[in-house]
DNA sequence: AGATATAATGTTATGTTATAACATTATATA
DNA sequence: TATATAATGTTATAACATAACATTATATCT
């Protein structure tokens, strides 16, 4: 297995459509590995969520799909996000009432969260170190943890140096 | 200043009086010093927050509030809360929608939460060692945390211990 | 004290996020 | 093809949160 290298920030000029793209390959993939099925508005709903690297909100995924005139009940996103939830493709963030898409599904993982408060943009991290302090100082506690929810927000480095220069 | 005592998780049979007064003695005096009013509605839902040391729902204090007669609107609640969250009295738990009495709004504070998903009792946690690990496994990709969610359910060493038991 | 500014609360309505309950349709398996 | 199971559709409502504006209380100045 390849060694994963460490995420960054997206840069705001990328090319997006590759992101979203592998995205989906690892979903179909995945299913397919599982024996899950990726049906017709799960996959819409995935690809929704990877339109960009910002989280999104049900109700705007809803108006996305009702765009040319749908009709599709809020339910049915929460239903297709719950099975991607499930299935690790897509993380929910509590602070933001969001949804955001997950690259690294294959594993199960305990992620947190950095949040740029300008841009959205948003990215998981799984760092180790992170992960032992939480449970270090917890387990001081005799606290077993199940799961947690860790996301930060702040300025992405692309908004901070922006920021900068405005100065 | 004397050394802050690591917070443990409360007995669940602790006498929670105490709990509570000084909570609001403590507030009654930060108020006072900082030229803050604590008025009537903004203490009793701090008083109602400071029933447990389980989380709390706004609507659920509004049932409180109300239960003999009342007849207060959701928003007074939530005006309250957004006065006591400021003055850090009261934390949000993000993942919950739900409200904590904080017992030491004396300093601010970047803080964590140990959640038990079997009793509800939640304690907060203010560890350098993992406010220091966030702050470089984040720093190390450029990014500036200004505020963070970090809210982990699990097992409370009392619930940890019967659980056991129940084998 | 009375005028006036500011802060707090009250009132009504509505926005936003999420789920319950049950009907129908699609898919898989015997 | 019968039948079980999974997925989706439909309708309604629950749960959480705020907007806009009116009224009342409190502080400050003259």
């Amino acid at each position: 297995m390849p060694k994963a290298k460490a995420p960054t920030f997206p840069d705001p000029d990328h090319d997006h459509a590759p992101c979203r793209t592998e995205a989906l390959d690892k979903a179909e993939r995945l299913c397919r590995t599982t024996g899950k099925k990726l049906t017709n508005i799960r996959r819409r709903v995935l690809e929704t969520v990877w339109e960009s690297h910002r989280p999104i909100g049900a109700y705007d995924i809803l108006a996305k799909l009702n765009q040319d005139g749908g009709r599709t009940a809020p339910i049915i996103i929460y239903r297709a996000l719950e099975f991607l939830m499930d299935n690790g493709l897509v993380h929910r963030l509590a602070s933001l009432n969001a949804f955001i898409g997950c690259s690294h599904p294959e594993h199960d993982h305990a992620a947190g969260f950095l949040i740029c408060k300008e841009c959205g943009s948003t990215v998981e991290i799984e760092s180790k170190k992170l992960n032992d302090a939480l449970a270090s100082s917890v387990a001081a506690r005799g606290f077993a943890v199940d799961t947690q929810v860790v996301e930060l927000r702040g300025l992405c480095p692309h908004c901070n140096r922006q920021r900068a220069y405005a100065q």
